[in-house]
DNA sequence: TTAAACTTTCAAAAAAAAATGAAAATTTAG
DNA sequence: CTAAATTTTCATTTTTTTTTGAAAGTTTAA
């Protein structure tokens, strides 16, 4: 395959993964051009590669860069502004990790908690399936949580080391 | 809190994070409501709780049987069908990691497969980053397939037991 | 200063996703 | 068989999300 139609197919990939999870389809493009390019890009060049206008550009790189995942590069002798991504899988991985669970994990262990104390008759099922279903949510939510937290401290390759002979 | 105002936030906030991973918000709140229902409902009872349409319904209860979350069932005597949802969070957790999987995680490395096959010249910068970039991100998707299968035939509570010790 | 280069904003438009509801299909009791 | 009960389908409508692009805002070189 040629290196410009595995580019294509990358960006077309990457955008699709993201929108399966919630995340923009042009934001994961965007990301997923950076991450290929060597040298940082402007808007213009993003916005021609993409083919999406100024105004998404320019919101799409805001959001990356509230992400973490990119981050604005400036050249000399240059007025215009640069964006570069980091390229490290790790970081990356680290850095959604790290963003989902204080958007998503957070606010809805907050809710739970609140759920958790609701009161009732404990001879009454609906009380009870609640109560019950509501508890354990909770609990596998906050050991989600301590897992990623201490993940998130872990060394750069865990991942890629022997965790796996955990589960043996 | 009372019960019914409790049973209102949890579908709401079960629906927004569903919302936030790519969830259909309708799917993940008809999930909610039958997670926390004792008793299996019929679509008329979804329907009013929800005060969806009977349409929307009949696919949202069809797309959470195919999840493996939802189970038809019939009651002696009743001419309807009645829906009730598995309630161990545990199970729950692993139908949508093995759903998840199944659907976005093996078809984005079989793209990734192909896009590492990608020929070039090895001094050209963009061609080294783009290999560079795809193959790490190859070896983590390989990485969290493994895991996942471990982690699917592990025991029903590695979760809840002392997994964290491993990154002690 | 000031004017050109560049960036940001946001109301409006377009596109995408989800929901409706009535007709068609299916099931089953009698 | 047949007709009532129930479920499914899907063209259309509605809602939500995303994108556009031009105007406003900002920065900087001279």
């Amino acid at each position: 395959m040629e290196l410009a139609e595995a580019k294509l197919k990358f960006i077309e990939a990457w955008g699709k993964l993201g929108s399966e999870w919630g995340i923009n389809r042009t934001m994961a493009q965007v990301h997923a051009l950076l991450m290929i390019s060597p040298e940082a890009l402007t808007t213009e060049e993003v916005m021609a590669e993409l083919s999406i206008s100024r105004g998404n550009a320019n919101m799409t790189l805001r959001d990356l860069i509230d992400w973490g995942l990119v981050e604005k590069r400036h050249k000399t002798g240059e007025r215009k502004e640069f964006f570069y991504a980091e390229k490290d899988v790790w970081t990356i991985a680290r850095c959604v990790a790290e963003e989902r669970k204080k958007r998503e994990l957070t606010p809805i262990i907050k809710i739970l908690d609140q759920l958790a104390e609701v009161d009732g008759d404990t001879k009454d099922p609906a009380y009870k399936t609640f109560k019950t279903t509501v508890t354990d949510i909770n609990k596998l939510a906050n050991n989600v949580n301590k897992t990623l937290d201490t993940m998130l401290k872990a060394e750069e390759n865990w991942f890629f080391g022997s965790i796996l002979k955990v589960f043996k």
